[in-house]
DNA sequence: GTGAATGCAAAAGCTTTGCACTCGA
DNA sequence: TCGAGTGCAAAGCTTTTGCATTCAC
């Protein structure tokens, strides 16, 4: 169903999905919102962050383990550490990838494009460098 | 750790695989597989389709529910279809990509890339349409 | 006031794991 | 032979769900 209420519980979830980039997963926005809003249940959080992301205000990633969330909606590609599993953001351009999938695959309707990379992270990098 | 005996499980879970285009999970291809080896567990087909995926024989796939498994490991993009979950193979080359997220980031390690769009197989399009 | 949203807890997947046994190299 | 691999079953983790209650509109 679409969001008809604004509840302290959907507000704080969406908040403190918006202070991190850290994408994390619903254990972890349970126990930040819980220091905001003690009463509220992982039950509910689960809750909320399906209807947001069925509301398009939030973005789901599924990179293996737990579901990751994002609160940057802007199509971008994100790295996902084979070694650490921490997971960063991109600043690569999508253009014209759903377009071109279009033009190969007339029967089917493209509507969005998921890039992710696998490799490591800067501190990842570094440790296997040495 | 690596394969070191190619037993009658594992040969008939990479047969199942590669006989199929439509990225099945653990469950269907346990399924198909007990036809072929009636005694095999979940269990093994688990730790089977692990050990395959990290010899880099089989590719796993992080769709949102089940992990998928793919024989055809030559990199190349999917169609996960919003309505019925369907993945479809789509022919489209995954050229530059790698080589355009390390220039844009040279402090990762930039291994492989993972594209799925998001959209509508063809039957779900057909439906949806009329 | 009213029903969308919540809290709680049980249950439902999916996947992993410990252990004794088997069998492929 | 002998340890990698298997079968079984229990456990682990993530996510969903039923139901009575609450509270945003």
């Amino acid at each position: 169903m679409a969001i008809k209420r604004f509840t302290r519980q959907r507000r704080a979830v969406l908040e403190v999905l918006r202070s991190t980039r850290s994408h994390p997963d619903a254990a972890w926005i349970y126990q930040e919102v819980k220091k905001r809003v003690p009463s509220i249940s992982l039950g509910t959080v689960y809750r909320t962050l399906d209807a947001l992301t069925r509301e398009g205000m939030v973005i789901a990633l599924h990179t293996g383990g737990a579901t990751r969330y994002d609160a940057f909606t802007e199509p971008h590609p994100h790295l996902v550490c084979r070694r650490c599993g921490a997971v960063l953001d991109l600043d690569l351009a999508l253009d014209g990838l759903v377009e071109a999938a279009r033009a190969a695959h007339p029967e089917v309707r493209v509507e969005r494009a998921w890039l992710a990379f696998e490799g490591l992270c800067p501190d990842c990098a570094r440790a296997l460098a040495s």
